[in-house]
Formats: C-alpha cells, sequence, structure tokens
DNA sequence: CGGATTTGACCGGCGC
DNA sequence: GCGCCGGTCAAATCCG
C-alpha cells in the first residue's frame, strides 16, 4: 500500500476540534478530521412543525497518487457521478458488512490531482476484518472517539 | 460461480 | 413546471 498523507480537514470551525492522531509507531501520518454536521430542515408548517435530520459527515483529504484508500472495510462501488467545478468523478461506495449502512465518497480535486477527498457517513457496526497499515490505526482511532 | 464494477438510467430536491 | 445537479439503482459485465 502507498503511503497516505492526510492533509488540513476541509472546515476550519472553530466549534469543531479535529482531533490528531499522533504519529504512531510505523505510521507517520498527522491526521485532522473535520466532522460535519448536516442540519436539514423542513418547515412544511404543519402539525409535525418540521423534521429535522442530523446527519454527521466525517471528511478529511489525503494526498495520495491512488484514489482508492483501503482503510480496511470492504466497499462495493455503486455509483459514479462527474461533479461541476471538478474535472474528476466523483465514486461513491457503500459498506458490504450486512446490516452496516456506512457510506463514502471520493473525490478527486482538479487542481491538485493529487489531493484526495474522503468522506464517511454512518456507523460501523462490526469489527475491521482486515489489517490495513496506517488507515486501520486511523480509523479505528476515529470511530473509537467519535461513533461509539 | 459469486461477488464486485461499470455505466447509463432514474429520481428527488431545488432554483428559476 | 421544467431542467439542472447530485445521489442511487440495476443490469450487464468482469474477474477471482
Amino acid at each position: 500500500m502507498e503511503k497516505h498523507e492526510v492533509l488540513l480537514p476541509i472546515s476550519s470551525s472553530p466549534d469543531a476540534s479535529p482531533f490528531n492522531v499522533k504519529p504512531g509507531n510505523g505510521s507517520n501520518i498527522h491526521v485532522k478530521i473535520a466532522e460535519y454536521l448536516k442540519t436539514k430542515k423542513k418547515e412544511t408548517s404543519s402539525q409535525k412543525g418540521g423534521k429535522e435530520i442530523m446527519k454527521h459527515k466525517y471528511v478529511f483529504q489525503t494526498r495520495s497518487q491512488i484514489d482508492i484508500l483501503d482503510d480496511g472495510f470492504r466497499w462495493r462501488k455503486y455509483g459514479e457521478k462527474m461533479v461541476k467545478d471538478n474535472k474528476f468523478p466523483r465514486s461513491y461506495y457503500k459498506c458490504t458488512y450486512q446490516g452496516c449502512k456506512v457510506k463514502k465518497q471520493i473525490q478527486r480535486h482538479s487542481k491538485d490531482e493529487q489531493v484526495v477527498e474522503t468522506s464517511y457517513e454512518g456507523m460501523h457496526i462490526h469489527p475491521v476484518e482486515k489489517s490495513a497499515e496506517s488507515f486501520d490505526q486511523i480509523l479505528r482511532n476515529f470511530i473509537t472517539n467519535n461513533q461509539l
């Protein structure tokens, strides 16, 4: 596996404190993960008063030559789209574990071809089976600290 | 042979 | 209401 250098968080919101994964043994990677709280408000001015759905989305960027980042989970690709303002397509993945509905998006930057933006959405409810080196570590810490 | 990719179609939300 | 835009489906295909 190639080495991936994790870059700055996408959003620089002061409240969200991106935690740092200290460079561990073997993995000399600094990680900053930005947490997105996506609020969807639907005010239909009706009885329900509107729905409010909170979705957490974790986004981080890596600098890598490959966009297929093996993070130890099993992903099944289910779509690929060209988005505007970006000449590279965006890929959509789902976790293939039964009952685990975690989604993942991978998008490459048009300006910096080496920068890959990866976003995770949802919680994994199963152990990681694969040993994926540095990203395994990152994801473990990630899940341990944020999603359990 | 079974599961993952590919790729165009489909669909829903939103703005005009 | 329509068309753009982003996200998902699904059938065919690929690959171990």
